[in-house]
DNA sequence: ATCCTCCCCTAC
DNA sequence: TAAGGTAGGGGAGGAT
């Protein structure tokens, strides 16, 4: 029994389709005309068909588009008769298939540029033989002037799937490894007010004809390195190379891209019908119990495995299974000591302080502490295990000796002396990083974005829809992320995040597993407390000095003694955590609370001057971040690190900052801001009332925080303002009498105190194309808009035909417990999805007046379209239809009616708060 | 009680 | 040589 039947009773009508089904039939006619013409434009490709393999550009998902749009053939798995579309192919492929059919993304675009069929032989990714690579490179390289904002910035712009790449290289065994590479300039945007004015001058080399080309590109490297903080280029410099920095960027992008593409995303997911078919024809599902997880909840983790170490070795298949490290150090070579380094004593200082710490926390004497530094291993003799360089990732193989991800390399050579290492390859990680993305939300954008290489997914309302099991799910989309981006995966299921997560851990590597509810109380027990997010190596020790390593073992302690221990938070998630329990629901969309840039390597300065100096380049930067981000800020963080009086003038690491003491002093103003001249003033002011020599200086950050958004009005009308907690929903009703005319409802409350935060900061999104303009749609990327425009569309129009087989009722609805609140987890039917607002605020009218009692399908489909217009963000629009109905059902009167103005509200509130996490303000 | 500032911790 | 960033959650303790 549907769970609608109690609410909706079945009164003989709806074998017709419903009310709105009759009427929207008429409109939909007026939308095949133009969809039409949008389906087929040229016949370019007529019998071609293709396959992607890999990262392209344009991307697959465009290249899907750009063929169908022009008469081909686009295949998801690859047939004997497929052109193979390739920017790059990792070696071991190249080794195990023909090439003559493997050709560039440019045949494609080359040949709608000039509109006929180009000979696909001109763009042959390998030309006759394996060896003889075709060198296909358009690329900047920049000298040393270039602004830093250009380089180091990364752009998630969602017009692109990938805007500013660089064009995929094929640099085979030419060792061009050390040429920095680096984005078009053509395509940055200059940034306003940038104290920074781009000085570059530019080398483009052009495409070469020739196989084998030989470009001694070394003549264009900077002829000057930035040494330290008091060079002029050093921010630049050292961005470009910062392993954190650009992990921090990837993980805030892929943020955003998650936001981006939920916020442009019509719910609608061919893909699903593709995998869905691919499974079928490759799992015999009688190998396969049905899984039973906890809440009937699947929560998925995916994280890639080592993964700048897998996106590193796609082009040295070589070093595959040996232990690898990715580092800045070449590794082996012994140098000799810098005059005034003292490891032994500042490596003591960091022993004393953490010791002290941990006999506050246990309340130990401190010589019966016991813990080991990641420098014990490093010695002050200049031989070869002296390398203070970082280990950002490593392979399982190193680590099986022990080696860790940031581990210092002398260390990690004395534990491995065949170590090999690869340097970085940023560009290479977010391409890999979009794959991963792009991939995954084919099927769903139920994602909640880590970091560059991990995310959540809620696949709850995904294999329900796909009526197919969890493992032959698993099993074919790690498959596919490890063809599209050639590095393995992992993943991990659960019924929460935390279970999601910690079978992850035990899939590794290039694995899955599936943590059921059967499995948990076992599994938990034997799991060490050092494992769980959130507890990291101060917490581990506080507990492991309590008593405890295993989460077994905390089971015993209860929520009091825990809250006690670690805080009332700390203690209380400490509490489910070793039980297996997590309450946190995923969360797709973020807010970001704060900007920030700081620097603690290769600060030296010698006087004042210096120090100012590069406070100022500093607050550019953070300012320029602020204008990317398009926000402002009320208070500004100044954040030091000063030489303790103890430490060694000349650091263990080079340009390291050393055993410090840290100072932090903000500022609050009176009005939020991103002016540069006020940030650098304030931070100069406060950094001068320290009264610190600047030779002592090891470190320096800018943080702003309390944002609001850039031309959010803080008066009455702004959509941030229908945005609000149930609390202030409350007070303000309490407050506010009835209003009547829609204009007035727009008056919502809005905490004070609390800067707006219901958009997210930072999006991305381009300007409207002409196109999204005149329908009225919001902004797209190429992709999204045109395939969801045609797929929208055409299943509408399917949709039609087959209405009175197929109501708009959805099976997830009764399947899904009522207590989780937090996603949306009703498939959006398509019924009304597409029509503008005014339009269907007439059918609303109209079936409303019609004297009728409401059908379930009816009201689904009303549901489904104020969803949608949740995730596209049109509030506004929305709140006028909330209100709309509210008037209606309340003229009416009528008990059913008023059931369904109920259950509308609560599925637009819970799409709401899965969105934004905050409620609609409706006036009652 | 609740806020603010200045930390500390954690994660990637 | 080496590139030790950045955002968010939370706690202690003082101001309101």
């Amino acid at each position: 029994m549907r769970r609608g039947d109690e609410k909706f009773p079945d009164n003989g009508f709806e074998a017709w389709g419903g009310y709105m089904h009759a009427k929207i039939a008429k409109l939909e006619e007026q939308f095949s005309a133009r969809a039409g013409t949008e389906d087929i434009i040229t016949n370019i490709f007529n019998g071609v068909s293709i396959y992607v393999n890999g990262f392209t550009i344009p991307s697959a998902d465009e290249l899907k588009v750009l063929m169908t749009k022009h008469g081909g053939i686009y295949h998801t798995y690859q047939r004997s008769d497929d052109y193979i579309i390739a920017s790059n192919l990792p070696d071991t492929k190249v080794k195990n298939m023909s090439l003559v059919k493997v050709v560039k993304p440019e045949w494609i675009t080359d040949s709608i540029a000039s509109n006929r069929l180009l000979d696909y032989r001109d763009y042959l990714l390998y030309k006759n033989s394996r060896t003889q690579r075709q060198l296909n490179f358009k690329k900047v390289l920049k000298n040393d002037n270039s602004s830093l904002s250009e380089t180091k910035n990364f752009n998630c712009e969602a017009g692109s799937l990938f805007p500013n790449e660089i064009q995929n290289t094929l640099l085979g065994e030419n060792n061009l490894g050390d040429i920095t590479m680096h984005k078009n300039e053509t395509e940055s945007k200059p940034i306003p007010n940038d104290p920074l004015p781009s000085t570059s001058n530019t080398v483009l080399l052009e495409k070469s004809k020739e196989n084998n080309i030989s470009v001694d590109l070394n003549q264009h490297k900077p002829s000057t390195v930035a040494k330290t903080a008091a060079d002029p280029n050093f921010i630049s410099e050292f961005y470009n190379n910062s392993r954190l920095h650009h992990i921090s960027q990837l993980g805030a992008c892929f943020k955003q891209h998650v936001n981006d593409l939920r916020e442009n995303s019509n719910f609608l997911f061919p893909a699903r019908e593709d995998l869905k078919k691919s499974i079928l024809a490759k799992y015999d599902y009688n190998n396969f119990s049905q899984l039973k997880f906890e809440k009937n909840k699947v929560i998925m983790h995916i994280d890639m495995d080592c993964f700048f170490v897998s996106v590193g070795l796609r082009n040295r298949p070589d070093l595959r299974g040996k232990p690898i490290a990715v580092t800045h150090s070449k590794g082996g070579q012994g140098r000799p000591k810098r005059p005034g380094v003292d490891r032994s004593t500042e490596f003591g200082l960091y022993k004393q302080k953490q010791m002290k710490k941990l006999g506050i926390a246990t309340g130990k004497p401190e010589d019966e502490i016991v813990f080991e530094t990641r420098v014990d291993n490093i010695t002050d003799e200049d031989d070869k295990y002296g390398s203070m360089s970082e280990i950002a990732s490593c392979s399982y193989e190193a680590r099986a000796k022990g080696i860790k991800n940031g581990m210092f390399m002398g260390a990690a050579l004395r534990l491995c002396p065949n170590l090999e290492t690869i340097p970085y390859d940023f560009d290479g990680y977010k391409e890999v990083a979009y794959t991963l993305y792009n991939t995954i939300a084919q099927y769903t954008l139920d994602i909640e974005a880590v970091s560059c290489d991990e995310m959540y997914v809620d696949c709850t309302e995904l294999l329900a829809d796909m009526n197919v099991n969890v493992q032959s799910f698993a099993s074919m989309l790690r498959e596919e992320i490890k063809r599209k981006t050639g590095c393995p995966c992992s993943t991990g299921f659960g019924g929460n995040r935390l279970q999601a997560r910690l079978a992850t851990k035990k899939a590794k590597p290039d694995g899955q597993f599936f943590l059921t509810e059967d499995l948990v109380e076992d599994f938990i027990f034997e799991i060490k407390l050092s494992d769980l997010p959130g507890v990291g190596r101060q917490t581990a020790q506080k507990l492991e000095s309590l008593g405890h390593v295993t989460c077994g073992s905390l089971q015993t302690l209860t929520l009091a003694t825990l809250k006690c221990q670690l805080g009332i938070k700390t203690g209380a998630q400490l509490f489910d955590q070793c039980r297996g329990r997590d309450p946190t629901p995923l969360t797709f969309h973020t807010v970001r609370k704060s900007v920030s840039a700081e620097v603690n390597y290769g600060i030296r300065f010698e006087n004042e001057n210096q120090c100012i100096e590069f406070l100022k380049q500093l607050s550019a930067e953070v300012h320029s971040r602020m204008q990317q981000f398009k926000v402002i800020g009320k208070c500004i963080t100044l954040k030091l690190m000063v030489r303790d009086e103890e430490a060694p003038v000349e650091t263990a690491k080079f340009m390291g900052h050393g055993f410090c003491n840290v100072i932090n002093k903000s500022t609050s103003l009176s009005t939020a801001t991103n002016d540069v001249e006020i940030i650098t003033r304030e931070v100069i002011s406060i950094c001068k009332k320290q009264n610190i020599d600047p030779k002592e200086m090891r470190g320096i950050g800018i943080q702003v925080t309390k944002l609001e958004l850039i031309n959010s009005k803080p008066s009455k009308g702004s959509i941030s303002k229908f945005l609000t907690n149930n609390k202030v929903v409350k007070k303000e009703t309490e407050v506010k009498s009835e209003l009547n005319t829609d204009s007035k409802m727009f008056e919502v409350a809005e905490s004070i105190k609390k800067p707006v935060t219901n958009e997210s900061y930072g999006s991305t999104s381009p300007k409207k194309s002409p196109v999204a303009k005149r329908r009225g749609r919001p902004p797209k990327s190429m992709k999204t808009q045109l395939s969801s425009t045609k797929n929208a569309m055409s299943k509408f129009l399917q949709g039609q035909n087959v209405t009175r087989d197929l109501p708009y009722k959805d099976p997830m609805i009764r399947d899904v417990p009522k207590e989780v609140p937090h996603n949306i987890e009703q498939p959006r039917p398509k019924g009304l999805i597409g029509l503008p607002w005014d339009k269907v605020r007439e059918l609303l009218r109209a079936w409303l007046e019609s004297g009728q009692s409401p059908l379930q399908c009816d009201v689904d489909m009303i549901v489904a379209y104020l969803q949608e217009m949740v995730v596209n963000k049109n509030t506004e629009k929305l709140f006028v239809l909330m209100n709309f109905l509210r008037r209606m059902t309340k003229e009416i009167g009528r008990n059913d009616w008023l059931k369904v103005y109920d259950h509308v509200t609560e599925q637009v509130q819970n799409a709401m708060i899965a969105v934004y996490g905050k409620r609609l303000f409706i006036s009652d």
